[in-house]
DNA sequence: CGAGATGTTGAAACTAGTCAATGTGCGTGG
DNA sequence: CCACGCACATTGACTAGTTTCAACATCTCG
């Protein structure tokens, strides 16, 4: 096992940002227009909670790469994603990486209630995102019932797909797992309001290696055994077509 | 891999109980006395609350290797670990099981808001629980806000230790996810008020692997070595010394 | 005390990993 | 616009760790 995707670098997200930085600016009437808010736990939220929680958040754009949340540190913040990819992982000392998941729009970011964050987390694209201060937002939860209430829902889904990966990463094959992956990529797209078969892949091999607990060499050879059965169609590195969408469904559950 | 441990019987919990079923009493002033409370959701309520929410509780006791929950069931009832120990766990088509998780006393088992159970629950010693009818229960969580609180951070830890999990399934070689999980288990035993060093293993090894996503072979291999090694101290197969702990301690993150 | 279940140990097989070379795509700069 | 160079992806040969299959040991409980 190899210590590669060890970049300890801290860009993105200095402590307290002054306001004229233009990756920090007021949310202002923003969420009138957000296009994540339909997938986003706001969604809920008449207006008048809307401005509320909005009193507390800043809106952030980050660059592909950046780092804004770093295992270990104290859990100041917790993050919306309005625009943008993101991918969140936990590193061993040695530079082994487990990547946990990937973050789209609407995702939200800092569940965890105590202590310091248990992941970090990097953009995969340029990113833009709304941060909150843990303590007021905590704060706003105990204001907001239908807040707490979208947000347990989040983390039990959450917690569900944890538990699927769990499954995945134990007991799978490295064919079900890249195909696996390839089928729940689709339906997020579907759920985003995407198509769901060209699937997109915003991330590079290491990254679905590292989440499907393989090396980006396994990926590729699978990739290709895959399409050479005709299972898959690549268009580049970073398109994939699903013919045999129902084999693939079959090979997930071990066919 | 094997198609070991499938039982798909069906016992404990029908679905509506007569009141004088043995394994099915009223709660009545359980609560009171409940040696479990410490440790479960119920612990930030007050008197009055605790009396609420008990109206929707049932008390169950239920034999060891009982099943009470079963993975695609329509989700029911969400349950309280009073006493003794039960484990979860999904299943492949073709016998393939990831157990995902020990419970014990204070454990609340059922997040998951909607749709059918993710997973399947089995008792591994005598169990008691406290049971509630899921659509009662979240009518009680608006109520509670308290409730909704501790189920909240709760189910936060679950998801941060689903990741941790993650982690030890996707990267880390089979004597550090022992070493990992005696940890683990240990730390466990002293947030529950027992000892931290003759660890118990309330489970087979079958468990421990289908835990550690290993086969039995190997987990008894990797004990061995570790005991060859000094590490540890076995005392018949359900209880382990940790002799230096910190060379234990090392070894989990990859030394 | 005996029998079935559970746990341990051994040898062989196999999947995925490692190391290394080659191929491909993309952005930059001439 | 094309060529270069770099990062990323693919392919190949070999290795290693874990699984598989099988035998044996131990424990538990009727």
């Amino acid at each position: 096992m190899s210590a590669r995707g060890i970049e300890p670098r801290r860009m993105g997200v200095p402590g307290a940002q002054p306001a004229h930085d233009p990756h920090c600016l007021p949310t202002a009437e923003a969420c009138a227009v957000c296009e994540a808010r339909p997938f986003s736990i706001c969604a809920p939220l008449s207006t008048a909670e809307l401005a509320e929680l909005d009193r507390f958040s800043t809106t952030l754009h980050l660059p592909a790469g950046a780092t804004f949340v770093h295992e270990g540190d104290p859990a100041d913040h917790c993050f919306n994603i309005t625009a943008g990819s993101a991918k969140i992982y936990k590193l061993l000392p040695d530079g082994r990486r487990q990547v946990i998941g990937f973050l789209f729009t609407g995702d939200f970011l800092g569940t965890a209630t105590r202590g310091p964050y248990g992941i970090s987390a990097e953009a995969m694209t340029p990113l833009s995102l709304c941060r909150f201060e843990r303590t007021s937002f905590r704060a706003v939860l105990s204001r907001l019932p239908a807040l707490e209430h979208a947000l347990l829902d989040r983390t039990a889904d959450e917690l569900e797909a944890a538990r699927e990966q769990m499954l995945l990463l134990g007991r799978k094959a490295a064919r079900e797992r890249v195909a696996s992956f390839l089928l729940s990529l689709s339906r997020r797209a579907v759920r985003l309001g995407r198509v769901a078969d060209p699937v997109q892949l915003p991330m590079g091999r290491t990254d679905i290696a590292d989440y499907l607990g393989l090396t980006t060499e396994t990926v590729s050879r699978v990739l290709t055994q895959l399409r050479t059965e005709g299972m898959i169609r690549l268009n580049g590195t970073s398109e994939v077509h699903l013919t045999r969408r129902a084999a693939l469904e079959s090979l997930c559950e071990g066919a």
